[in-house]
Parts: structure tokens; sequence; C-alpha cells
DNA sequence: ACTAGGCGGGG
DNA sequence: GTGTACGCCTAGT
């Protein structure tokens, strides 16, 4: 029999002394099925040094018996672009591999084992095209459900899944869901403290467990009958990965409650990246795909949602979360705690329906199961589709190798001219880097050192840095950015003909948006130390390359009589004649050949002396806001505000007096305490644990109050602080708002001088306003008398 | 008056 | 644990 499935999760065990690999997912019919394949065996690359094949052949095999080794065979690979004859050992049992690879280390005339660290399962997905997240055909035997997993069918696997394609997703089952836990002495402690609310939320249906009291066994158990009777194929939550499930399963081992919600038996079980595997669903961390979204600065689930336009936090319950345990015993304020748990799940599920859509696409790019995809970091990612790519190109895939740091130059970026500039266009090379990777086949097998350089003519030199690279054949980054590139060509071409609301159409932008983004990242990621492909040469040569590309386009912008106000990395800002730009867009891909076209165009830019920061006024009537107070994470909310407004009046208006005047009012209101505290807090994240820090700043000095409070303060949160009147350095004076306890202790003269004009200035200085301008009195209306 | 540590956002 | 360039704050000398 022949079936068709849709892969949502991989494992395996031993069975009868051979691993099985279980294959977990959806059928055409919408059966939710494992596959059971039990064909497949662990192997390891041995790399022999030059003409030691037949020594090291005959070690091997003399490890056999103790080892379960059951095939060592000489093959031809390429190890970095060189033909290599490799010895592939293969052996029965994963579990073994780890040994293996060590004692076969030791043996005399081995120069390195490969592979020996990748994971079974995706061994298995890789050497067979496997792809989480698509559809596959297999031959199959229908088996008994003899351990009651729970899946309608039971398949015993008669050959190998064939890949299909990515198209047409089925209908996933998801299920969200959030826990509130009692915390009268700040921080809960799963030992001690029960969950007192478990919200859950799956298609038409919210459902609210609650302790009894202090009593939440029940309530725990309620939930995991409902997650099971839901049968979800993907579970979500936000940060569930780092406080949810570890949570309920201390409450669970409290009670001796099993959370077994797994298809095939089992508790969630912390895994890699820091992710908990659910075998059979595919439990996802919202919070992996919200840290990406930079506008949103600090990410709680209802920031990210109200952004989202998921659930707006003007129409939710909020509670301060040092506070929930007041709502559970105040039985007059505990709906209202209810309601806050069942509108944090409602945003949780609106979250997995604007987030999934992009997890899925780049699960099957990338070749990572689901539940991984999120939790994996930006160079695992890449690296996964690196490894994937590699096996099909006949690659063997290098060690990972501890290296020490190595800098290199980066990109240009161009003084602005200052000043408004009038029609200015934004010229944007697209996807730069990867297309000069491809242009130039930069990549660590084409790589060719200076010594080795026999034909010059057959090798690209890259300007500054002299780094050499084989212009033939193709190197291994050219192929696999070329694949990419090509395929998101292919994906924009489809969506071309299709009705931008229709589902087809959002499925296939995610695709398209997900091959750029891995696409983008393989540059950053061949220059990160902790590669297996990094060289810093294909990295330093990529950036000189791009410094070049810059600086020819700019000659030839320049030549064409165009008038250059900036530029930087992969852009450059012109004065907008269209003949004379067309013609530029049109030079270029014939004279460089690539590809450069007008991103946007401002009807007004005005930039500051400083690069990297300026703002501009959209043909859409749109503001862009780049690098300037406004849209930084680490100014007060007064000081932004201030600054939006005076760059609205200046770009709309052409109205100095009227930004000066708004700058003078907000001053006014600040000196009378008229300014709501949230405005006025100082957010910053702690980039190490604070014992690492050499210098008390401001915020390291609030993290160690909340700290003395109770409050749990770690590596990467944000600090929230306010400042207060007093003498000494602003870290003395630095308190974190919710241990204020009056707000006339509020320093506003701080807010005055060191936030508000300052940013105010970085725009008005320009049109000759001076501090003392701004510290005079405002010009009050009538309005603002009464109730304005 | 100066440098260094620290941070965040940009391309 | 993707890259470098950049500006600007405060602490510290």
């Amino acid at each position: 029999m022949r079936i068709r499935f849709w892969l949502l999760d991989a494992s395996y065990e031993m069975v009868g002394g051979v691993p099985e690999v279980r294959l977990w997912g959806i059928d055409g019919e919408g059966r939710r099925i494992v596959l059971l394949d039990r064909s497949f065996r662990p192997y390891i690359y041995v790399l022999p040094e030059e003409g030691a094949e037949e020594r090291v052949l005959r070690r091997i095999a003399s490890l056999s018996g103790r080892y379960g080794i059951i095939g060592t065979d000489i093959v031809s690979r390429k190890y970095f672009g060189k033909p290599v004859n490799a010895i592939k050992v293969t052996l029965i049992s994963p579990r073994v591999v780890p040994d293996l690879r060590e004692a076969v280390a030791k043996l005399e005339g081995v120069r390195e084992v490969l592979e020996a660290d990748i994971r079974f399962y995706m061994r298995y997905m890789i050497d067979k095209g496997v792809r989480p997240c698509g559809w596959h055909e297999v031959e199959v035997e229908e088996v008994a459900n003899d351990w009651g997993w729970r899946v309608d069918k039971v398949y015993f696997a008669r050959d190998a899944p064939r890949y299909l394609g990515h198209e047409d997703p089925p209908e996933l089952r998801v299920y969200a869901f959030d826990i509130e836990c009692y915390n009268p002495l700040g921080e809960p402690n799963p030992e001690r403290d029960p969950v007192i609310v478990i919200a859950v939320k799956r298609l038409g249906e919210t459902k609210v467990f609650t302790a009894e009291g202090k009593e939440d066994r029940s309530a725990l158990a309620a939930f995991v009958k409902d997650l099971i009777e839901a049968d979800p194929d993907v579970i979500v939550g936000y940060n569930s990965n780092h406080f949810d499930w570890p949570y309920l399963l201390e409450r669970g081992k409290v009670h001796g409650v099993k959370l077994d919600v797994s298809r095939g038996g089992g508790e969630p079980a912390p895994s890699v990246y820091g992710h908990y595997s659910v075998v059979g669903r595919a439990n996802v961390d919202l919070y992996d795909f919200a840290e990406e979204i930079h506008e949103v600065k600090v990410k709680t689930l209802e920031n990210v949602a109200d952004y989202l336009g998921v659930k707006k936090k003007s129409e939710r319950v909020l509670i301060e979360g040092h506070r929930i345990h007041e709502y559970w015993d105040d039985l007059g304020k505990r709906p209202l705690l209810v309601r806050y748990a069942v509108d944090d799940v409602e945003s949780t599920y609106g979250l997995a329906e604007k987030f999934l859509p992009f997890a899925i696409q780049l699960s099957n790019i990338v070749g990572l199961p689901l539940d991984q995809v999120g939790a994996a970091s930006v160079g695992n990612r890449v690296e996964w589709h690196l490894m994937r790519a590699a096996y099909e190109y006949g690659e063997l895939i290098p060690n990972k190798v501890e290296r020490p740091y190595e800098p290199y130059k980066g990109a240009i970026v161009l003084k602005p001219l200052p000043g408004i500039h009038r029609n200015v266009a934004v010229l944007d090379f697209s996807s730069m880097y990867p297309n000069l990777m491809i242009k130039y086949n930069v990549s660590p097998d084409t790589y060719v050192p200076p010594e080795e350089v026999a034909d010059p003519a057959s090798v690209n030199v890259a300007p500054e840095v002299g780094h050499a690279f084989r212009r033939e054949p193709p190197g291994f980054y050219r192929v696999v950015l070329e694949r990419l590139l090509e395929a998101r060509r292919e994906v924009r071409e489809k969506m071309r003909g299709l009705d931008p609301s229709s589902p087809e159409y959002r499925v296939l932008d995610e695709r398209q948006k997900a091959l750029k983004v891995v696409a983008n990242a393989t540059y950053g990621y061949c220059g990160w130390v902790g590669a297996r492909w990094y060289k810093r040469e294909v990295a330093e040569a990529t950036t000189a390359w791009g410094r070049e590309t810059i600086m020819r386009t700019i000659e030839l912008a320049r030549k064409l009589g165009l008038r250059i106000v900036y530029g930087d990395t992969d852009s450059i800002f012109v004065v907008y004649d269209p003949p004379r730009v067309d013609k530029l867009v049109e030079t270029i891909n014939r004279e460089l050949n690539l590809d450069i076209k007008v991103d946007k165009v401002y009807v007004k830019v005005f930039f500051t002396e400083a690069k990297k920061r300026y703002c501009g006024l959209l043909e859409d009537g749109r503001v862009d806001v780049v690098g300037l107070e406004a849209v930084r994470g680490d100014w007060a909310e007064i000081a932004k505000d201030v600054q939006e407004k005076v760059i609205e009046l200046i770009l709309r208006k052409d109205d100095v007096a009227e930004a000066v005047n708004f700058v003078r009012r907000v001053i006014d209101d600040l000196r009378a305490y008229r300014v709501p505290l949230e405005k006025l807090i100082i957010w910053k994240s702690l980039g190490k644990s604070l014992e690492e820090y050499e210098v008390e700043a401001a915020h390291v000095a609030a993290a160690k109050r909340l700290m003395e409070s109770g409050y749990k303060v770690l590596k990467g949160g944000k600090v929230g602080f306010v400042v207060v009147k007093g003498s000494g350095k602003l870290a003395e004076r630095a308190v974190p708002y919710v241990l204020l306890k009056d707000v006339k202790e509020l320093d506003v003269d701080y807010y005055i001088r060191k936030q508000v004009v300052p940013a105010a200035l970085r725009i008005l200085g320009y049109f000759g306003v001076r501090e003392a301008q701004l510290l005079e009195s405002p010009q009050r209306t009538l309005l603002d008398f009464f109730g304005g």
C-alpha cells in the first residue's frame, strides 16, 4: 500500500537491538500517522592520512565486535572541494557513535573523524531526502498499534519515503496554553507555589483550569486530559520552553501527575537548543519568533500581540506579574486574573496564526523539525541548510572547531550631506552579499592561498585584501546561494498570478521570506568563528567586493550627473532624476552584472552630521525614522515622543517655531509632574550577568537593586529604571521603576536636560535652536488651560 | 579633556 | 553563540 504523508516530527528508539526511526505526520485524508523505518543504520566517516587507507581500514575492522560495526567502505567524497577517499564506518546503534568516534580518532593514520555528531533522525532525513513540513509518499504495511500511540495509523515502511514537495500544507490542529502561578514571594517556585490558572485555546474553544485554593493537582490532571483529548499537532506557548513546561513538569513531580501528552507516550523532554520535545507533536515557543521583531522593544506577550494587531492592549486585562498572587487571594479580583489568563492564551493563539506559516516554511527549507527551527539560533539554521546541501553535493561536513575570534573589515558608510533634501531616491542592491559570493565564486572550497595561485586568470582576486578564489568549478556557497535565490525567484513568479488575499499567496509569501532570510544570513554565518564552514578570507573578501561595488556605483552615478546625499553598505541615496536613475540601474546591470533598484523615494529627507541617523517623509505620507533616539529602545518614551513630534512638524509642516513650542510645553509638563511614569522609564538590557560588569552603569546599579528586592535578574533581561533626585552619579540615582515609591522623587531636571532636550536638539539644532530657547516658558493656548 | 565600556539599531 | 560600522551615553582617569 502506498500512502502520502506530511512530516511533522521525527524521533527514534532502539527496538530489539536496532534503531527504529519514527516519522510522525498527517496523511492525505487527515489521519494522524506514524511511519516506522528499521532499515537505516548510523555511520561516521574516517579520513585517513595520505596512503593510510588500508592500514586504517584494518585497524577499524579490529574494533568491529566491540562497537557493533557492520560495514567499512572506502568511498569517494569531497572535503573543502578536494576529492578524498574516506572510510565510511557503519554500525548498528546510534548510541555507540560517540564512543566509536573517540576510539577511531586515537588510531594511528587517522586524519579526522567526520560526521560523528549528527543526530540519528537528522542523519536519516538528510540521507533519505526527507523534509519536515513537506509531503512524502512511501510504500507501507499497516501494523497494529501495540503501544497505544496516539495516532490513527501505524505503518512499517517498505521502502524509503520519497519527498514530494512543500505545497498545500494540511490543516494543523493548534493548541495554545498559558499558565499563571502563585507568587507571593516574588518569583514563583514550582516546588512550593501552585499553578493557579491554566488557560488553553484550540480552534473555536477556550477553557480554563483553576486550582482549588492552593491545590493544583486536579487542574494539572484536567489540563493533561484536555490536551490529549484535543490531540493537537502543534502546541504553542509564549516562553513555554523556559517557563511553562519546566514549571508544569516540576508541579507534576510534586503531585505524581505524569504530563504524558506526547503521541508516542511520555512527557515533554528537554532537548536541543533549549526546547522541550513532545514526541509526535510540534511544541513551538512563539517567543522565539517574537524575538525577531525589532520594532517591539520589550517583548512581553501583550506588547507583541498589540503590535501585530492580534489583541490590543487597550482591550484586554493587564496585571503586573508580581501582583498575580494578590488577584488569586482576593476572591473579588479572581475573575480578573482568569480573564487575564484568557487574554494571554488568546493572544498566544493569535501569534501562532501569524508566525506558524513562516515557521513551517523555514523548517522545510533548513530541514530542522518544526519544534526546533524557532529555538535554533540563526547560525544553526544556516548550518543545517548547508549540511543538507553538502550531502547532496558529495561534500563531507566539517567538524566544529574552536577558533579565536578574528576581526575583519566590513562595509562602507558614507558621510551624509546634512540638512533637508527634497525628492531623494534610495537605490538598493538586492541581496548584495549573496550575489557577490555567487558572482566571484567566494567559498571555503574555492579559496586559493597566495602561494598556490598558478594562473592569475583562473581566479577572482578580491580588492584591498587580495584573497583569491577559483573561478571554476562552482563553490559550495555559490551552489547553495544560487539555489536559494532561484527558488525565491520561482516562488515570486508563482505569486504574480495569485490573489494576494488567498491562502496560497500567503504560503508562498512566507516561503519567499524564509528563502531570503536563509540566503542573507549565509554571509554572516561564513564569518562566524563557530561555523563549520568558517573561513575568514571568505567573509573578508565578500565585504571587500561590497565596498568596491558601492564605490563603483557612486562613481557611475556621479558620471551620470546624479547628486549623492548618503549611502550605506548596499544602498545610495540620490536626488531623484528618473531618466538618469534609469540609466544608472541599466548600467550597473550591464557593467557589474548586479541588480540595483529604486527601493523608495523620500519627498523630503533630513540628515544630521551623523551616519546611520536620519528621517524622511515618504511619498505615501509615512515618516521613516532611522537610528535616531525616537526609534531606540534605550531612551525614555517622553524623549522619543518629543523627537517624533518634532520630526513630524519639521518634515510635514516646516514649522520650527511650532516644534520649539511643543518641546517647551513638554518641559513645562515635566516640571509640573504631569507626565505619566511609564514615559519616564529607561529600558536597557543586561548584556552579561551582574558580576561580569567592569563599570557601574545606571542599568547595572538598578538591576542590583532589583535583585536585593527579591526579583530575578538574568543575563539578557531588560531593566526598566527611572532617575531620582539627589547628588552623585546617575548610577546612584537609577531606581527600578517597580520600586519607586513617590513620583515626586523623580529628577525631572534629568529628563529635561539629558533626555528631552538632546533628543529635540538632535533635529532642531540644525535649524539654529539652542538649549536655552527650549527651556523658556511655552506659549499656552486656552485649550491647554481648560483640559485640551 | 580624554578614553573605555556598554548598548542598540542599521544595512 | 551570524557578520561589521556607527553614535552616543556615562564612568573613570
